[in-house]
DNA sequence: TCTGGGGTCCTAGGACCC
DNA sequence: TCTGGGGTCCTAGGACCC
């Protein structure tokens, strides 16, 4: 049996820790720039907010019905879901972090499966102060479906689905779209060949379904008749690191586009040594703003590899400028920018390049150690590599970010 | 005026080989 | 006139997820 751990509006949840006045009323909270709505109360919710939805576009009505809208603190919600994460390992040892809110566990069909569920809510509760909803069944994707239910539960956030009769109900008032694993394009494929519901897809032959969907799309329909096809997995190193944002204001020229990519850079490898990894491969990409169809569109990104894994900044910033200068294109308003570290691997584990000695690798680990300890010390950006700009970037808009109360000291909560 | 960021996996097709 | 058949590996892009 698996059990589906998930966090209630958890962005929301994580502000009304601090801001209990935030309780009971509606609160969204916005993406970079104060973009999108990322996650609503049950206020919000039923004020119509839908997800991803631009915050531009409701802001008057959502003010005017006395909601709050907050900028992304992702310090705060990275805290708050290592805590959670925490007391979910202390309790059943062995977990996926499937996102930041939430996670699977393993158990036994012989546990008393709601009873475990319900003492689990009832402690992340009171230790934490956030609410989870658990969904507990044999497959991962039956998981999500029970934890649809569970959310709708009133109060207790449990729900367990194991019965066949019970879930072949469910299925029935579930449209494929909703499934886990069926996106967009598989539930028009899937609508034409006149399946519509999750129980016309359960009993799909699963042969057809293979064969025009893909094997993802089998997995699911197994997965719908009680065949675990998804294990368990670990997610605690990266294949792949993406730093990328987009900008407040549009920017078109090459010297400040690279002094900004080199911002991403810096923060993707800082992740890429705080996971001990290495990396041989980066991406660059740059794109126009894709919403004034007025101006004239472009989207390109350009790959280096490097000669031989590392996680030297420097090798990436050289990277990095290389592969800005192929793609570049004068007279474009560029409103969006990244990197993505790829071929990942574990530094220790590092396959050895025979042009390079060990001992210069060595020497470089070394160099960005003492540069990682220096500015955990002394700050962030104490040390920078020369084509970046000094102090903290301000290209992002975050008008009404909350405090980070539990990672900063002049930010701890104050009480009158 | 204003529209996010970070991931994983699969697959079709190209390049190359004999 | 007419131009094989079988295989592997890699990669870009698609699809999906939160």
């Amino acid at each position: 049996m698996f059990a589906l751990i998930d966090c209630d509006n958890f962005f929301v949840s994580c502000e009304r820790i601090f801001q209990p006045k935030l309780k009971n009323i509606p609160v969204v909270v916005l993406s970079n720039n104060d973009g999108c709505v990322v996650a609503r109360s049950a206020e919000a919710k039923a004020l119509g907010v839908t997800m991803a939805c631009p915050f531009f576009k409701i802001e008057k009505m959502f003010r005017a019905q006395g909601g709050v809208a907050l900028s992304s603190n992702y310090e705060l919600y990275a805290d708050i879901s290592k805590r959670v994460m925490s007391l979910i390992q202390q309790e059943f040892q062995n977990l996926e972090i499937y996102s930041i809110d939430e996670a699977f566990v393993e158990l036994k069909s012989s546990d008393r499966l709601y009873e475990i569920g319900l003492k689990f809510h009832q402690k992340i509760l009171k230790e934490v102060g956030v609410s989870v909803s658990i969904g507990i069944a044999p497959t991962k994707t039956l998981c999500k479906l029970a934890i649809e239910t569970a959310k709708k539960m009133p109060k207790d956030k449990v729900f367990v689905l194991t019965d066949e009769a019970k879930i072949s109900e469910i299925l029935k008032q579930t449209e494929v779209i909703d499934i886990w694993g069926i996106g967009k394009n598989t539930a028009q494929k899937l609508n034409f060949m006149g399946i519509f519901t999750g129980e016309e897809l359960r009993l799909a032959p699963c042969g057809l379904i293979k064969k025009s969907l893909g094997i993802n799309t089998e997995k699911t329909v197994l997965e719908l008749n009680r065949f675990a096809c998804l294990e368990m997995e670990n997610h605690s190193q990266q294949k792949s690191i993406i730093s990328s944002r987009s900008f407040e204001k549009e920017i078109s020229q090459f010297n400040a586009l690279e002094q900004i990519i080199s911002e991403f850079v810096d923060s993707a490898c800082l992740r890429l040594r705080q996971q001990h990894s290495l990396a041989s491969g980066i991406i660059v990409f740059i794109a126009s703003n894709r919403f004034h169809i007025s101006q004239q569109q472009y989207q390109n990104s350009f790959l280096v590899p490097l000669p031989y894994p590392t996680n030297n900044t420097a090798k990436f910033l050289q990277a990095m400028k290389f592969g800005l200068t192929q793609i570049f294109k004068d007279g474009i308003f560029y409103k969006r920018a990244g990197v993505t570290l790829i071929d990942i691997q574990d530094q220790n584990l590092k396959q050895q390049n025979l042009l390079f000695s060990s001992e210069q690798n060595l020497k470089e680990q070394k160099l960005m150690s003492a540069f990682d300890e220096i500015n955990a010390k002394l700050g962030k950006k104490t040390l920078y590599f020369g084509i970046q700009k000094s102090g903290q970037q301000y290209f992002i808009k975050r008008q009404f970010k909350s405090r980070n109360y539990t990672t900063s000291w002049d930010d701890l909560a104050i009480v009158h």
